[in-house]
DNA sequence: GTTTGATTTGACCAACCGGTCAAAGCGACG
DNA sequence: CGTCGCTTTGACCGGTTGGTCAAATCAAAC
């Protein structure tokens, strides 16, 4: 029917340098604290210019918390139910840091999309994400009764994994002040750690 | 010398209305959503009566975080480094789990300072906070030279016990929208994963 | 080179921001 | 009662905010 004409080059190319302009703002001041000034200064544009292509700043934070939620879980959906239990498992913390690692931005975003309530993906966590975490831990509840990993609450591993890895990049600024100088490294020896605490944590007991 | 008069009773009165009422509009909103007039209503105050107790709005948000700083701490300088290390570490755990359920708000009013790049206790954070923790990874690991705990990284650890037990405070709306109906008594159980999870990661291997 | 639609911009707006101030209200104490 | 200092407030200020708009510019197709 309506057609809405396909995006031309500089659309692209400039809805693109936006998006990115705005994980930039969005993650260093939270929503409330950016503003689109600053945003387009740091996409080269100029305001009305950005909001030609954007509506409104709401609508530049929705499209980007958005289209990141995918990518967010994609580690998650990667587990395999017929892989070896705890390889997978500690795959999957592997990729989460991984992730802390290469895309910070990203991660503060949706920190502080769900610190200040998720007032814009809140129901996409009860549907979509509770769905999806749902079903990988039946399939480690499997695992569990199978006795193949150690007897554990599924939802509160993940959560675990979720807090251990995402912190080093939400809280990236008190990480490095206390480890201070050699904070440069730290992703190896959180890798490390993580991968010894989660392989014990599944270990069957006795 | 100048001794600035002792406070009057409506003194300490409004200022602790305000204190509250500004950790209850930080922890929501963040430094740059809140408003003065938000805190302001949330205190029973005008905006103008307000400024009368701070001289700013970030006097106010510079006071509460520094307030709350040493509660946040209490708990890392209660592990004593004559108990039983297994223990101790667990207890750290629990108080810290404690905390986060307890005392939600001050969780997430730090995890948004920190969000955001520590403006305010940025110095803070490399200064006291790191010398805590160097002094408490120290006393880890003599326990872990001394063959009482596993060999571990005792930054890691810690990273680790913070992220763990101050999720449930900061990313609440989320846990609660993952455990769904039975979200109610998500505390004891992730006492017991955390405990069970941190347990076997101290347990001195083979 | 002209036309046509996509793109860009300077000027502008109402609402809101943090903060000020003079004046009014209030309560304790003589 | 009166008064004196603490408390409260309405009116106001300059600056910034998100957002609009008409006009100017550009680019591509003819």
């Amino acid at each position: 029917m309506d057609q809405p004409s396909p995006p031309t080059r500089i659309q692209r190319k400039n809805r693109g340098a936006i998006l990115e302009a705005a994980l930039q703002v969005f993650a260093a001041r939270g929503f409330g604290g950016a503003t689109v000034d600053q945003i387009a200064a740091e996409a080269g544009l100029s305001k009305p210019n950005l909001l030609y292509y954007f509506p409104s700043k709401e609508a530049i934070y929705s499209a980007l918390v958005e289209r990141q939620l995918d990518t967010w879980l994609d580690p998650l959906r990667a587990l395999d139910a017929d892989g070896e239990p705890v390889e997978e498992i500690l795959d999957y913390v592997r990729r989460k840091l991984e992730m802390a690692r290469d895309y910070p931005r990203e991660s503060r975003l949706f920190a502080n999309e769900i610190l200040q309530g998720a007032p814009q993906l809140g129901d996409t966590l009860a549907g979509p994400l509770k769905a999806l975490v749902d079903e990988k831990c039946a399939v480690i509840r499997d695992w569990s009764d199978a006795g193949r990993i150690a007897r554990l609450d599924p939802h509160h591993l993940i959560f675990s994994i979720w807090a251990t890895t995402q912190h080093y990049a939400d809280f990236e600024v008190q990480v490095q002040a206390v480890l201070g100088a050699r904070s440069k490294g730290w992703f190896a020896d959180a890798e490390a750690h993580l991968d010894r605490m989660f392989r014990s944590t599944l270990q069957v007991g006795e």
